[in-house]
RNA sequence: GCCCUCCUAGUUCAACGGAUAGAACAAAAGUUUCCUAAACUUUAGAUACAGGUUCGAUUCCUGUGGUGGGCACCA
């Protein structure tokens, strides 16, 4: 209807404004619930062509929209607003059109360019998280999202698998993991630990440990014994423990810092974990193997994780492949010029023209970092897919400023797909008490969030009954996708960008804006699908009351809010829109006897209307991840 | 110090520069002879502050205050 008023008008702007007109000057916006009308055309953007007040304006183009368009039955203006009526006959064909429509909502698969989407990517030292939680809901979410609009989706993560902070926990395994009486270490097979938790607790141990080990340096130190540590140190700590004197305390505990970082570089346990990432890189088969088979553990930890949270992935990328990756480019971007090098033999790029810094790209010794690599990588990816026509990289908002740096770079690299490079950014998700620190131990852990929501669903449905005829399984599975919804929901729900709270207690809340809320009120409508039984019937010519009409249209805007979350990358649209139409309907459902209505042409009308709603609900959950049971 | 981000009812979130700033939770009051009461209906309550641009500002610009983050030859 849009497109049709707007066309109109723009073919006869001539008549009607004595001039052509913008398109863009055409905007239109719901129309209040309090005022007549379906749709709103704003006329302040044509006061001043017309040079008449908005009121006239709007009758005017009221006037000529009655005349060319059947459907507008008639209009009403509310000085700015040109508010259009249209008709119900209108509506009801929208209906039935859109019953007709199995897909309704979505654009024909893969009609659109090919488009990776990259999220979760964890650190295999540490189990995920409830910040991985909103990372995995959202990439998987955006994926499906981009599906439906048409495109087709690579799903994939980068596995961090390297670095110091993986050797921390092979070496703290290795060092303070116990030995049972057959000689084994432990093993998620003899402790039966979820493989990622037993690298996660080693993780934390090696922390402990070298912790305490700083902790031993300072106090020598204080004593004034330096004899065990390289030239320098002496006059570094004396000149920070000098420094401390008569600042405030956020001051004094920074230098604090400064002197525990000091001593945590001498201490043994980090050499010994530096000496075995040499070795690693060096391939040495010992460390090898123990990275191999501590990785593994993880790897089969994760994927129980991953299979609870209902996400997948299609391609794996393993830092370990591609940490070396982007060297090639750089030389390549030398030799262009776009990179320069300094004196010692870094490689730099000058972003200050594009109000950033001089970014390194390579180190002086050769090496790479991480800008390098990410670069190699991108490229890669376009390699291995090359019909892929962009990425989307879900990652937190920290990272803003280098995803802003990596694509800049790219572009000025001359890489044409660098333009459709989106870092899916969003905010950290705090707790009620504040942020999460894994080192206060305020981390929520993700598998035992998952079982806490579903064990909560568990119980509330226990409460509530309405069980009868269902088996243990069917059971389990209904509680599952109620507090695994209702979970997924609520870090859904919010704009992707915001950081936000997560109050354990509301995530299994509901009523109000959640998931159950809307399962529950698709479970009602497929029960009353049922009852009704099939053999929906023509509907005649009708008159429709206002919630009918409200309903469908906002059924109507569907496709469009699709649309809209795929250009934002935002499944909140999608959430938020949903729970609108749900309020809409239950309000509708609650005013109207639809089993017992006599006119059997009004109550076909009011079944098919349900069915679609129903419809949009479980597409539109889809998008999210979530699953919509029939009944609860 | 520099850069980025955010600030809306008691709380958690909405609002392409558009009409009287919407919801939800919490609070108060109601609605079960009838399709699932995990529902529905009422009531009360907010744009951090100060300027500017505009017919019109929660939205754009400037400044102030506060939040969070980034400014390593770390990843």
């Amino acid at each position: 209807m849009e497109h049709l008023i707007k066309s109109k008008i723009l073919e006869n702007s001539e008549a009607l404004f004595g001039t052509a007109v913008d398109g863009h000057l055409i905007q239109f916006q719901k129309t209040r619930k309090d005022v007549k009308g379906d749709l709103t055309l704003v006329t302040f953007p044509f006061v001043k062509l017309l040079r008449c007040n908005p009121a006239e304006a709007g009758t005017k183009i009221g006037d000529f929209l009655t005349k060319e368009v059947p459907a507008i039955g008639e209009f009403e203006v509310v000085g700015g607003f040109l508010n259009l009526v249209i008709s119900d006959d209108f509506w009801i064909n929208e209906l039935k059109s859109m019953h007709a429509d199995d897909a309704f909502g979505l654009a024909a698969a893969d009609s659109k360019p090919t488009v990776m989407v990259e999220y979760s990517s964890p650190n295999t030292n540490k189990p995920l998280h409830l910040g991985h939680l909103r990372n995995n809901f959202l990439g998987y979410s955006v994926a499906e999202i981009l599906k439906a609009n048409g495109h087709k989706v690579v799903k994939t993560q980068i596995i961090n698998d390297r670095g110091i902070h993986i050797c921390k926990s092979m070496l703290a395994w290795e060092k303070f993991s116990p030995v049972n009486d057959k000689g084994e270490r432990e093993t998620p097979q003899n402790t039966g630990l979820k493989g990622d938790k037993l690298v996660g607790k080693y993780y934390v141990e090696f922390d402990k440990h070298f912790n305490t080990e700083a902790k031993e340096i300072i106090a020598e130190w204080e004593n004034g014994n330096f004899d065990d540590y390289p030239s320098g140190i002496r006059e570094e700590f004396i000149r920070l423990t000098e420094a401390k004197a008569g600042k405030d305390e956020k001051a004094a505990k920074g230098i604090d810092d400064k002197i525990k970082d000091l001593a945590k570089n001498q201490t043994t346990l980090l050499r010994e974990a530096k000496e075995m990432l040499v070795k690693w890189e060096a391939r040495d088969p010992q460390v090898y193997l123990l990275w191999t088979t501590m990785n593994n553990w993880v790897y089969d930890g994760f994927a129980v994780t991953y299979k609870k949270m209902g996400v997948d992935f299609d391609k794996l990328y393993y830092e370990s492949d591609t940490f070396l990756l982007g060297k090639d480019i750089v030389m390549e971007g030398l030799s262009k010029g776009i990179f320069f090098k300094k004196e010692d033999g870094s490689v730099w790029i000058d972003l200050t023209a594009d109000g950033l810094d001089e970014k390194l790209v390579l180190r002086s010794d050769g090496t790479a970092v991480y800008m390098t690599q990410d670069m190699g990588t991108a490229v890669d990816r376009f390699n291995d897919y090359p019909d892929l026509s962009g990425i989307v990289y879900t990652v937190g908002n920290e990272q803003d400023y280098h995803f802003r740096v990596l694509f800049l770079i790219l572009e000025k690299l001359g890489y044409s797909w660098a333009k459709n490079c989106f870092h899916l950014s969003y905010g950290m998700v705090d707790l009620p008490e504040g942020k999460m620190k894994s080192r206060e131990g305020t981390v929520v852990d993700a598998d035992d969030l998952m079982a806490e929501v579903v064990e909560s669903a568990a119980e509330m449905t226990r409460e509530r009954g309405h069980i009868e005829g269902l088996s243990s399984d069917e059971l389990e599975n209904l509680c599952k996708m109620i507090g695994l919804g209702g979970l997924k929901y609520f870090l859904l729900k919010v704009d992707p960008k915001k950081r936000m709270k997560f109050n354990p207690a509301e995530s299994i809340e509901l009523n109000g804006n959640t998931a159950p809320f809307i399962q529950y009120a698709h479970a009602r409508i497929q029960s009353l699908l049922a009852k009704a039984g099939t053999g929906l019937k023509e509907i005649h010519s009708i008159e429709i009351n206002e919630v009918e009409k409200e309903i469908i249209k906002q059924l109507t805007e569907f496709p469009s809010v699709i649309a809209e979350a795929g250009k934002e990358y935002s499944p909140a649209i999608v959430a938020n829109y949903t729970f609108e139409l749900v309020k809409l309907y239950n309000h509708f459902y609650q005013s109207v006897n639809i089993l017992n209505e006599p006119d059997e042409n009004l109550k076909a009308f009011r079944l098919i209307l349900s069915a679609n709603v129903a419809k949009v609900i479980k597409t539109a959950m889809r998008l999210l991840g979530i699953d919509v049971p029939n009944r609860m």
